[in-house]
DNA sequence: TTGTACGCGTTATCAT
DNA sequence: ATGATAACGCGTACAA
């Protein structure tokens, strides 16, 4: 009746398996397992009374870890997220691109599981959870995370991330866009000019503009699309680092700015959440935007049609990016399963300047 | 040298596996599971060289199918959500939900794995994804999703669900607070009232109060709270159906229920998102807030802050209720590693009403 | 440290 | 066409 383990049907009560339905129909394990998985492979009377068993004994199913083990595959795909997936969600753009990701997924059926970069004692997602593939998101190459990945040979997918190897890639002409942002400003003709974008470590707060290094590929990008333009145009702005955490959206950034370099006339922000809480600052502070400051913001987030004025910004297509990152991750899946080697693909969106209400002339100008 | 299987390292260049690692040192299998698992079960020296060896191999450690099977735990948990898993970041509240399950199951070294509830093709994340307990969140209890994961006897807890069957749950004092919000707007002397709340299924826009039906627990107990209040106060509200899918947060609801009810004073909105876009279309209609009307969301979502004015809203704690749900899942799967039996634990969690700018007395009381 | 016996299913081959 | 047999997939627990 059994090859190769214990008849569980007279041990006792233990676990219910294949093999149990097996006995009580009494027929082999593989009918069971395909009246399951291949229910083209036995008539349907026969699968009947399998499932009717399984489901007498209270049987739900092949397990799934004994079956990703057997198949080679199971069912879901991995996000590797920066340092901490509690701060994955904070603003509206990075949920449309899970969101994204999510609803291209679900029509296949594949599970979508958040990794964290972080080890925490000894176990690592990125190293220890079972999956097909991942799509490594806006995280920081240095970490051993993103390695481990790489060396696990899944078929990966890199989003927001610099890439050197050759991997297949999704990202944004971020620096384009701050270019863009940034000309916008001159050709209004403010000078004094500041900066903000997210760090990881400290020193938080006013650094020189030659010190200052973003957290993360899109922060570094935006930064440099933003002073390529203002050197060019002989502008020295004043840059501030937030902490990456921060989750009250730029809220007190104003008054540290213009502490550092009063008479500031426009800010450039690396994201509309970001802009949207210095210009609720500047508003409760009486000061008028865009007559007094002028602010850009950038992604492009239905935030900023809410707001009033309307925000300026770089507009950036999040669902399409987690769309292609999604799909080209399938993609390769597939080909792998299917023993073919999948050409790599680099995709670079682009990135559009919306001018909104949120900038003008500076005052004196 | 090997009892089991054939000797991979004479049967060329396949898959590296423990045994190959095993072979290349010349010791057991079982050593170089315990140099990766168990490091205080071998001598330092040993387990370096292993590593080492492992490292000329490619070996990134063991297989985390294999090892889930052979463990019987996988690293990650599930969130079983309603229907779409794309919709589930829609909004702020959401998000910091999710957040907050990550941040606490993140120090754990546990996973987050997203489910949709529906099946796609043969296949149905509920039943097919491996996983060590599931967090069930304000999905259709009709679902078979959900009977699924139950019928795994995976530890679960309930978030935003009903619950007859006696599981673990994480609940809000939804309709306590909802009751409260009506009774704010009852007191400044509303009786012209128009509620708004999301509905899975067609019919949508505006409907007799008495065939209003929410989609998901949340709605129901809301509108619940809602009718409480107003039907002993003898007021017949206007109720308007939004799909549950909608994205734009309550734009043009305003219009809708203005042309069911003209003059209507005052608004209860199923969360702050909708609210906002009551109030967002009110302004570009000229209607000033509170005067002419007064608007009433939901969640305190950070939104409602940003809003001038700001929102008048019904506070629930969702980090908390992510964490609690979060550290409950997790006890209950040490239990059961434990042999241990769960206790059942029911939370719910209080509501708090928090008056704004965005109510007060309607125009002609 | 190591042998042994599984965990629970699937893929491939074989017999009728 | 149906079903059975055998051989893994890759680790881990436990006793020796």
């Amino acid at each position: 009746m059994r090859a190769d383990r214990l008849d569980e049907s007279e041990a006792g009560v233990g676990r219910v398996t294949l093999q149990t339905v097996a006995d009580k129909v009494g027929v082999s394990r593989m009918t069971v397992s395909n009246a399951f998985s291949r229910p083209d492979q036995l008539s349907a009377a026969l699968r009947d009374k399998v499932l009717k068993a399984a489901d007498d004994l209270g049987y739900t199913g092949p397990d799934p870890a004994a079956r990703a083990l057997a198949r080679g595959s199971t069912g879901s795909i991995g996000v590797l997220l920066s340092n901490s997936p509690a701060d994955a969600f904070t603003d509206e753009i990075a949920a449309t691109f899970f969101s994204s990701i999510a609803a291209t997924l679900s029509p296949q059926g594949i599970a979508l599981t958040l990794l964290s970069s972080e080890p925490s004692g000894d176990v690592m997602p990125a190293r220890d959870v079972a999956m097909d593939g991942v799509i490594v998101y806006n995280c920081d190459p240095q970490t051993g995370a993103r390695e481990q990945v790489e060396r696990r040979q899944l078929p990966l997918v890199l989003v927001d991330q610099p890439n050197a190897k050759g991997f297949s890639s999704v990202n944004v002409e971020d620096r384009a866009g701050a270019r863009a942002a940034a000309q916008h400003l001159v050709d209004l003709g403010h000078t004094r000019i500041a900066l903000i974008v997210k760090a990881g470590d400290p020193p938080f707060g006013i650094v020189p503009a030659a010190m200052a290094q973003g957290q993360g590929y899109a922060s570094i990008e935006r930064l440099a699309g933003w002073t390529d333009v203002l050197t060019a145009a002989g502008i020295e702005p004043v840059v501030l680092l937030l902490p990456l955490d921060s989750r009250d959206g730029g809220r007190g950034a104003l008054d540290e700015i213009l502490a550092a370099q009063p008479g500031t006339t426009a800010i450039l922000a690396f994201s509309d959440a970001i802009a949207a809480g210095v210009l609720l600052d500047a508003q409760d502070s009486g000061i008028a935007v865009p007559d007094q400051l002028s602010i850009v913001g950038f992604d492009d987030n239905p935030l900023a049609t809410r707001l009033r004025p309307q925000l300026t910004t770089v507009r950036q297509d999040v669902t399409e990016k987690g769309r292609l990152a999604a799909s080209m991750l399938i993609d390769a899946m597939q080909d792998r399963r299917a023993g073919r080697t999948t050409k790599r693909r680099a995709v670079t969106l682009p990135t559009e300047l919306v001018v909104r209400g949120s900038t003008g002339a500076p005052a004196h100008s």
